[in-house]
DNA sequence: CCATGATATCCCATGAATTCCCAAAAGGCG
DNA sequence: CGCCTTTTGGGAATTCATGGGATATCATGG
């Protein structure tokens, strides 16, 4: 499986290309399609992304749950919003217009690690949140590794 | 189970690499993938280390948390702190700028070993912090956990 | 169905940063 | 005192991010 570490700050070129980190794209060309898929997050002002793996997975999951529910509606609605960006011979994607506007990126973006998944940020407003959850994490004090649930101190 | 003892002070070049200890890399070495994967400490100026297996069980640990979901989030931007630092041939990793700024380290970086991770710090602002660390065990009279039923040898 | 413009894709070039490779010093141990 | 492991140093080669020009693809209107 697939996991991103580490968060990177790259630049988007007049053309709105931006370099997906080397690092990243060397968790996804194992995958049989080459390129990332993205979509906006739920709760962030940014774009969540991964491998074209990552998104089955997520289908399977949503089978899991009750067709016609609520619930099923909503996640179902977030693969509407999904876009499959290939990545160019130099390692490129182009960002569109929509997702570049929800996430205020024009100039630069920075690629968030987040394990099985990354996030795509404005630099500037994800200092700003890593800043607010750095210090939430500093109080719930995880470490490393974080401690097992049930496993109290 | 790697496990990471007493504490060795290396150069960092001008290039800025340093030599991980290498009772340190033979804890590491049965690992598929060779180096070490690094973060800034929360509560310390000092960055947190240990092997990759580390941070792959953390992975496998949030796929079981549901997505999108608070706890989820915060557990996740661990990653975005967290750096791959892979050793070349000679058994060294280069220290990224931003790491080594937040831990002080210029010229030297002190491997700490406990247990099973290890720490790098600048080595003076290490010793201090040992010697009050040494000082309040000894005052509150500390002892060791004892063994929990159920948990392996 | 073709012309046209805009957009996207490919290909190559450049500079910087990283990684590899070889080799010398330093330290430990018999 | 000599051998072996480990650390340290520097030059060469590679990778990577980035930029620009040329080519291909697409949608639109005629």
């Amino acid at each position: 499986m697939a996991i991103f570490l580490s968060t990177y700050v790259n630049k988007v070129d007049r053309k709105g290309r931006v370099s997906v980190p080397a690092s990243f794209r060397a968790q996804l060309t194992p995958q049989n399609q080459p390129g990332i898929v993205v979509f906006r997050s739920f709760k962030l002002p940014a774009l969540e992304a991964g491998g074209f793996d990552r998104m089955e997975e997520m289908s399977r999951r949503l089978e899991t749950l009750e067709q016609f529910s609520e619930e099923y509606d909503s996640f179902s609605a977030l693969f509407a919003d999904m876009q499959q960006l290939p990545c160019d011979p130099e390692g490129r994607i182009m960002l569109p217009g929509d997702l570049a506007e929800y996430a205020g990126i024009t100039d630069s973006a920075a690629f968030v690690g987040g394990g099985p998944t990354f996030q795509i940020w404005q630099p500037q407003v994800f200092a700003r949140h890593q800043a607010e959850v750095r210090a939430k994490a500093k109080e719930k004090g995880l470490t490393f590794p974080a401690r097992r649930p049930g496993e109290g101190s």
